[in-house]
DNA sequence: TTCAAATTGCCCCAACTGGGGTATTGATAT
DNA sequence: ATATCAATACCCCAGTTGGGGCAATTTGAA
């Protein structure tokens, strides 16, 4: 029988050295590449040839030279047999669903057991959709949502919008600043910048300033 | 007497509405040009006929689209009498020197007061090099430190680099970890890992996540 | 005009963070 | 051999952050 034929994009060297580890310990399973960011899978791929050309990419969310939802979006265009499951710490509303836009067929937590991981590559190559457990949910009222109200324009979900106030705000996390001095930058209470503050980490399903600036500065 | 011309590229609106509105009092100031992001006054510059060519540029250093270490270069080499201004919220070594490198005439902190910005500005029309009075002297033994040992490589100075524990670090913090699950991830005491995110505070002359996030995510 | 949303402001409190130390180990370079 | 440095680990403590509420006011849309 055939091996499945996997190759990593993940820009943590340790996640990704465990992941080829965990693969490698399978025989069903082949390791074709390994990639730190999107930017080298594509180059690679074009130097393929059928023997080494994966049958599934595990792809990171956020990586530095190109996000693995850019990166899906164009090897979905050229390679459109290859199936790519995501793999993220973020319950992220905007990229699970601009993940699936972008043509992934999976969307996995980083922080599963690797069995499961496993067993989401499996059901992924055998045509299913795995998705964590955990997000489903999310995911299915996110496709309603948005299949019930084709009225709006951004095809993003109006919930996760943040206000122009919202964004100055935001841009005081991203710019490193205190409650107390983001208040005095936009004239407000620091009370005030707080519970802006706490609406914005509702919004981008964060709950510490580092992750909303992770999540603003690598969004889409 | 003719007016000096000035081209603004800052990203957060509010900020930019403050300096165009602090220019605008002035009769020796004419603001010919408001910008978002490195990618826009690089547009609008090759559009640019000689009455509406800024003689100089305050340029914001964290941008979207492109940042402004990116665009000072691209507009030093096409524009070379322009005179470019840096502002920024950050003291940070590598990117002080990065701008200097890139051809930034001036160097200010968003924070001084306007008239401190003005004066800059005034100094910098007539061939001086402004710089914040509080960044004057890193500039100075940066400048000094960099003559002094040539024999190194990557033009940054030895003290600022990450080794290879410290970026594993830093990716948990990017990732929006705390110490016990960045402790958890790297298999090692939270003492550990607070240690380290010390010395990368030290390092990256950051005091918080999200700057360190932003310092990184933003990097060169 | 009337209702919903956005903006502003405050309270309490547990938990986490940042800065200051010190110390041990192992590897590397002199 | 030995000095230096990276990596590991711990202590103390002030200050900040995040989460749970609640409520007044302004704005905009129906």
């Amino acid at each position: 029988m055939e091996k499945i034929k996997i190759a990593l994009v993940e820009d943590s060297k340790l996640l990704l050295a465990r992941l080829a580890e965990g693969f490698s310990l399978y025989d069903s399973f082949k390791v074709v590449g390994k990639y730190s960011n999107g930017k080298s899978i594509i180059n690679s791929l074009e130097k393929s040839n059928h023997e080494n050309m994966p049958d599934i990419i595990l792809m990171d969310i956020e990586m530095p030279k190109k996000n693995g939802i850019e990166a899906t979006l164009e090897i979905k265009e050229k390679y459109p047999d290859i199936d790519i499951m995501m793999l993220t710490v973020f319950e992220d509303d905007v990229k699970i669903f601009a993940s699936i836009q972008a043509g992934a067929s999976g969307y996995m937590l980083k922080d599963e057991p690797f069995e499961s991981i496993l067993n989401a590559v499996h059901e992924l190559y055998n045509g299913g959709a795995p998705i964590s457990q955990s997000i489903a949910r999310k995911v299915l009222s996110l496709i309603k949502s948005n299949l019930d109200e084709d009225k709006n324009n951004s095809s993003i979900h109006p919930e996760l919008v943040l206000s122009e106030r919202e964004l100055e705000l935001l841009n005081g996390l991203v710019n490193g600043g205190s409650y107390t001095t983001i208040a005095n930058d936009l004239f407000l209470s620091p009370h005030t910048v707080k519970t802006h503050i706490k609406n914005i980490y509702k919004k981008l399903h964060v709950h510490t300033r580092a992750a909303a600036v992770r999540a603003w500065l690598g969004k889409l």
